[in-house]
DNA sequence: AAAATGACCGAATTAGTTTTTTGGTCAACT
DNA sequence: AGTTGACCAAAAAACTAATTCGGTCATTTT
C-alpha cells in the first residue's frame, strides 16, 4: 500500500533498539526517531513501553517455534529429534542478537521486565519440547513420565552443559554434549 | 587454657556475623567489638577481611564434608547413596545461616568475594561426589563415565528440581524428586 | 619484648540534593 | 481520523558532602 504502514516502521524500530541497547536503554524517543514517526503515534498502537517490548517477545517467540518446528522429523528417532530441537535453541540464542542483548541485561541488572520475557522465553521453549516427548511416549519410544517436568529437566541440563559446565572448564563439544544427554537422560547410567 | 585464645574468638564472631549480616555488612571493627578484640588483633591472625572470610568458608566446606561422608553408607546401592547425600546438601544449606545469608547476598548484591566463595562451596560438593560417583563405577554399579561432568550434571538437576522447578510450579515432593531422579539418570528413559 | 590495642588515614560507600531524562498525555495540526 | 511534538510529573542520573570502612602503626599492656 502507499499509506507507510506506521505500525510495521514502530515495531521493526523498536526490535532494532532493543537489540541494540536492551530494554532499559532504549527510549520511547529514540524508538519514534528511529521509525520516523511522532512518539504519540507509538501510543496509538501500544499503550505502553511494556506493550511495545512485549509484542516483539511474541514474535521471538514465535520464530523459535519455527525454529523448532523445523528441526522436527517425524520419521526420525526420539533421541535424535530431541538433541536437534536442542541444538536449533540453542544457535538461535547465540546468534539472534536481541536475545544476547536480553540475557545480559537480564544478568548484569536483572531488569524486571526482562526477567518476566525471558521466563515467557523459556517456558514457551518447555511447552513445545512437551509435545514433543508427548509424542515419543505415545509411540511408546520413551518411558510414561511428566512431559513438562521432563521437558523442564532436559533443558536445565542443555543448558548446564552447554552454559555452566563452561564456566570452571574447557568447552564441550557439541557430539560430547549429545553423548552425555544420551547417557544421561535416555540410556540410564545403571549397568 | 587461661590465656584466652583470641584467633578462637575472631572466627567465631567473624561466622556469627557473616551469617547475620552477609559478607558485605560485616565490618571489622564489628568482629572485634563481639570477639572483645582490639581490632589490631584479627589482623595479627589474618591479612584481610577475605582472608578470614576465606577461613571461614573452608571450616564450611569441612562441614559440608563429614556431611557428606555420615551419608554414605557402603552397603547400600548407589542410588541410595547419591540421593542421601544431596538430600544432605540440600538440607545443610537450607537450615545452615551461613549459606542463607550468603547465597542471598549472591543473588540480590552478587558480591564478588562472595560469588567466588559460593563457587569454591559447589566445587568442593562436586569434589566429593566424584569420589562416590568412582566408586559405583569400580564396582560396577553404573557404566563407565566421566565422573566430574556426572557429578555436576547430578548436582545441577538436583537444584534444577528442588530450586527452580519451585519458582512456576507446586514443589515436588521430596520422593517424587528421588523417582524423577532415578528416572531421568539411572534408569534412563528410553523403553 | 611480645602481644594487644584503638586512634588515625585514605579510599570507598552512602546519603542528600540538584539536574536531566523518560514514559506518557493531549491540545493543536494536517 | 490520524499524527504530532511540546509539555508534565515522576523516575533516574549526576554531583556533592558526609560517613563509614579496611587496614596501619605508634603506643600501651602484659
Amino acid at each position: 500500500m502507499a499509506i507507510i504502514d506506521r505500525k510495521k516502521l514502530i515495531v521493526e524500530a523498536a526490535a532494532k533498539s532493543f537489540s541494540l541497547y536492551g530494554y532499559k536503554a532504549t527510549t520511547m524517543d529514540q524508538v519514534a526517531k528511529l521509525a520516523n514517526v511522532g512518539k504519540g503515534t507509538i501510543y496509538t498502537f501500544f499503550k505502553t513501553k511494556e506493550e511495545l517490548f512485549d509484542d516483539i517477545i511474541n514474535s521471538l517467540i514465535g520464530d523459535i517455534r519455527i525454529e523448532v518446528e523445523g528441526a522436527m522429523d517425524d520419521s526420525a528417532s526420539i533421541l535424535e529429534n530431541l538433541n536437534r530441537v536442542l541444538v536449533r535453541v540453542y544457535e538461535f540464542r547465540k546468534s539472534h542478537q536481541l536475545t544476547i542483548k536480553l540475557i545480559q541485561e537480564e544478568r548484569d541488572m536483572g531488569t524486571q521486565t526482562v526477567v518476566e520475557a525471558m521466563q515467557r522465553v523459556e517456558h514457551s521453549i518447555i511447552q513445545y519440547m512437551k509435545v514433543i516427548i508427548q509424542k515419543a511416549i505415545d509411540k511408546g519410544e520413551i518411558k510414561a513420565c511428566d512431559p513438562e517436568v521432563t521437558a523442564f529437566v532436559m533443558l536445565k541440563m542443555y543448558f548446564s552443559l552447554v552454559i555452566d559446565w563452561q564456566r570452571n572448564h574447557p568447552p564441550l563439544e557439541k557430539g560430547e554434549i549429545t553423548k552425555l544427554f544420551e547417557l544421561y537422560l535416555l540410556k540410564g547410567l545403571l549397568t
